[in-house]
DNA sequence: CGGGCCTTTGATTACCCTCAATTTTCGTGG
DNA sequence: CCACGAAAATTGAGGGTAATCAAAGGCCCG
């Protein structure tokens, strides 16, 4: 990511960040409320951001990993999401008024959060694309592979596995499937020697033939700088 | 929107504003190409902004109406989409440097971006949960009606009608259908005496029972102030 | 007056959802 | 450590729905 530079730093220091711990099953923010806190990064432990919709469908929007904000989108209104500690999550908040954040109080943390707030429209679009236009199987790899390289990323990825702790329901509901269907998907890919996902771990079997299945290109979840 | 403050008004006035004109067919902006202009909003005329996949699908993101902007979500980086003049189009720019707008050049267009920007990831939100965990027919009627209520908002709408000048195609991917299926979800629509789609308009013919049947609530069309 | 795109309809197929039941896993308390 | 109950995962059967394949009619533009 970015590095502040030397005229950034006063402006840097003198803002108010503290670390925050949230138990699992924490419910960070809720849909519709207006958002009492600046900005939340994730920094470690594993969340959940969702809609409820009143047909009682729920959908999954993201699983915020380590390094993402889970308060862009609504940083002058409304949540248009819930945000759900997963497991037991640590977070840096900066509370100070998310305006004088944008316009003068830092410009490097200015730039940074647009940069964050970019990417991870990035990541929400494709999640669209996915959803809308890719059938069954190839949107469970590409939702998986994703999360992989994000991981990757955070530096938290090992031997193309990692710990995924949500339940097919979870995964249904963000890849706009049943989660009988999803069952029966994620055999698929177990079959075909592609991933396997099992007791609450995820395992990128064929790395390069997920890629081809999927078409899959990185360059979205880059930061733009 | 905002009303912009008194000590706002100078800043404001010494920002470069142009007006620009497009004629129907011009590729406004492309996926992935590096964001040349700062600010792009829509003062008339129709857009379609979308995703095309590497399997051949085309994802319909949005369609920009008057007083959106069409160039939030890269400021820093890549366009995650391509933006398609359909008609002639009519737009504000701002062409100074992004990241000078959003730290002390001007706090009120600071705000007002972020609020724009809020609003739009907001709308998206929606539009993956239409897609995601609507049938096709409350999906269709979701998507016109959201439609009808922006261009209220932008007080073009009259009598529940409106110039709707897309192909059945353009909606079919931006509701994640067939464009055959689209054709027969909208014959649904018309026998159902819901939405009439004919000739490029689209006429709400039982808006209560569209509300009823999608529960639609237009509280995040508004703009977070 | 063509020609091409768009719309519309029909027939068939494939896929995903629904309903139902069993097995496995996991957390809790005995 | 084991027993129990609840939640999650898994499998089967069947039906409904959207995709696919095919073709005809309408509309606009040159």
């Amino acid at each position: 990511m970015l590095e502040p530079s030397q005229e950034d730093l006063p402006g840097i220091h003198s803002v108010p960040v503290v670390e925050r711990f949230y138990p699992a099953g924490t419910l960070i923010m809720e849909e519709g409320q207006v958002a009492t806190r600046s900005l939340v990064m994730v920094t470690a432990g594993w969340a959940i951001s969702y809609k409820s919709m009143q047909n009682g469908q729920r959908v999954v929007v993201d699983f915020p990993l380590r390094g993402d904000l889970i308060n862009h989108g609504s940083p002058a209104g409304r949540a248009y999401r819930s945000v759900l500690a997963q497991t037991d999550l640590v977070t840096f908040e900066i509370n100070i008024e998310r305006q004088g954040l944008l316009s003068g109080y830092s410009p490097f943390l200015a730039r940074s959060i647009m940069s964050l707030v970019a990417r991870n429209y990035g990541i929400a679009m494709e999640h669209l694309a996915n959803v809308a236009r890719r059938r069954p199987l190839e949107r469970a790899a590409y939702l998986l592979l994703e999360i992989a390289y994000r991981l990757e990323r955070a530096e938290t990825l090992k031997h193309n596995r990692f710990q995924f702790p949500f339940t097919q329901s979870d995964l249904a509901d963000a890849l706009g499937l049943t989660a009988i269907h999803t069952n029966r998907v994620l055999r698929d890919l177990r079959e075909a020697e592609l991933i396997v996902v099992r007791n609450g771990v995820v395992e990128l079997v064929d790395k390069p033939g997920l890629i081809d299945m999927t078409f899959f290109d990185p360059a979205y979840l880059s930061y733009g700088g």
